[in-house]
DNA sequence: TTGTAGGCGTTATCAA
DNA sequence: TTGATAACGCCTACAA
């Protein structure tokens, strides 16, 4: 358990400074040949490794970003990690991971302790509702970029990463109607995080464009989970005239759904239809295989990663904001499929 | 964009010394109440925080670990990260993630990039074989902890977290006999990597231990994913006498083998039993919903960190080697549930 | 080409 | 109770 070799040490063994050697690791132009040689023989030789923590503290720059997602346990969270970690590792940069569980509190004092922490850039996924904005906004007057993916608020001057929920909620509606429903029904989730309010008005506004009524009573809130869509399709098919399609702003809450369906015998897709949001991993597995809208999280990920590079860079200038804004994908599989 | 308040900007403010501004806001008891009072007040106004680098310099501990797994967006190790962080965040400690990609270099790279970084502890699941074993030790040989969890490699000293994986092994095949299969297959991955080695071995115990044979053919290598599992039941039943049931390392894999017998009209758990490995979320929702032996890995992540603690705790001591066996819970579901 | 000296933000030791 | 100073490991003017 020897301590670790530093550039002294190094430099005391072949009774040069400290300076020189620091100059041979990084390949400073002046500085000879055989001393370069010298010194890197002897760093492998007393095993020296380069200490970040000191770069950091002498640079500003710690190298390190803060990821906040509300779990890191979940497939959506964790593809985009995986494509923020896929981009930024090359560039030499280490990615920390917190989770806010869901909790105000948690998060602030979690954004708080990577700011002390020194990361260059915070990348985050709120769980604030709109009522906290003016709280958080105190935060983000940092010298540090942040970026905001999938659940953003908007700040001036601060970027965001977002799929077109619109244009999801819109396409999958659209293609309901396409298959020839007539009663589409609508889960949803907490109107306070933007996106679910967004594929919201993707489904209204396509009922429009075609002519179908839009019904307050086909409109269900719900958790995002299996139980809860479960209910949600109870409720709908004890109207007098319950719907014959659903689409979902959530994988679970149509897996729920789709399960209580099957137990009344309701065949999916000839007598109703369904669509569901995220294109998790299990719907495709399912029988019927769920259709459902794809987010492409991994290119979330690189594209958060990429916009917090781009404002690393351009750190002497303004810090510009970006609002960018990735497409998504309908994925058409056997539970929407009514038409051949 | 102006410049992070230091310890000294407080201390000009007030009129007294770095010093003593240091002990106002670590609440050393040789201060009087007026002026860590002043202290803390100019503190607020100023929106000071401590640079947890300088500190991290001083002192020689980061708080953060590194955790190492092939890639983050598998369900299993974004479940142990998820118990990682939960466990590690209410100590202060932040937690840096890397995914090698299966990627040998690329994770002795990882390393020596953590260890760069100063972490206080590496928690790591290996895409080393047992040939890269001794390539490997060099970089272990340092002085702060390191941890193995699921995928391991036994070295002196270092601490390993698995489950029973032998165990997990045993218990699903016999509980396949148990039902009345009678020819029992196994789908299992690279051998080099011991985990599926004991879940093999458990197999071929069970299989002993009631008077079954062991037949070579019924084993089939294959990598986890539903393709392959499509093929290797495909040849599985091109057999002369092909198997009655599958116990499969891997729940993709006998997910490939639901597909394929399906699609032959085998039913199941009447005609075939199978039973996977993980408990992936996608198993439960299936039809049938297919058995699978549980592995708990949000427990495990916990563990791993506890573990991490305890070494970081004694670091005056000797560093003393723990091996960590949780148990594993078969979960029994419809695919292997032939007796009523 | 190499050495000297200062500083990044903290804390700890010793003096006052 | 407070101040002065050194140290953590590294880099970079500036000087030699």
């Amino acid at each position: 358990m020897k301590k670790k070799a530093t550039i002294y040490d190094i430099a005391k063994e072949l009774k040069i400074t400290a300076a020189t050697v620091s100059r041979a690791l990084n390949n400073n132009p002046k500085i000879s040949e055989k001393t370069r040689k010298l010194v890197l023989e002897t760093a492998t030789k007393l095993n020296y490794k380069q200490n970040r923590l000191a770069l950091a503290l002498k640079s500003g720059k710690s190298k390190n970003v803060g990821v906040v997602v509300p779990f890191i346990n979940k497939n959506f969270f964790a593809s985009v990690i995986r494509g923020i970690e896929d981009e930024l590792y090359p560039k030499g940069f280490h990615v920390i991971i917190s989770q806010t569980h869901e909790d105000k509190d948690r998060e602030k004092k979690i954004i708080q302790n990577l700011i002390n922490a020194q990361v260059d850039g915070i990348l985050l996924s709120t769980s604030f509702t709109n009522s906290n904005k003016e709280e958080l906004r105190k935060e983000l007057k940092k010298s540090i970029p942040f970026i905001f993916f999938d659940r953003v608020l908007k700040y001036e001057n601060i970027s965001t990463i977002t799929i077109n929920d619109y244009k999801g909620g819109f396409d999958a509606t659209e293609h309901l109607i396409k298959q020839g429903c007539k009663r589409i029904a609508h889960f949803s989730v907490n109107q306070d995080i933007i996106l679910y309010k967004n594929r919201f008005n993707g489904y209204k506004d396509a009922l429009k464009k075609h002519g179908l009524p839009f019904k307050n009573e086909y409109v269900i809130y719900l958790k995002s989970d299996m139980e809860a869509g479960k209910e949600a399709a109870k409720k709908l098919m004890k109207l007098p005239v319950p719907p014959d399609a659903i689409f979902s702003s959530t994988d679970n809450g149509i897996l729920g759904a789709v399960k209580y369906l099957q137990s009344k015998s309701i065949k999916i897709p000839e007598d109703f239809c369904v669509i569901g949001f995220s294109n998790e991993p299990f719907t495709q597995f399912l029988e019927p295989a769920i259709s459902s809208v794809d987010q492409s999280p991994v290119e979330m990920g690189k594209m958060a990663a990429q916009v917090f590079l781009e404002q690393i860079e351009n750190d002497q200038t303004i810090m510009v904001q970006k609002d960018v804004i990735l497409p998504t994908t309908l994925i058409v599989r056997k539970s929407s499929s009514k038409l051949k």
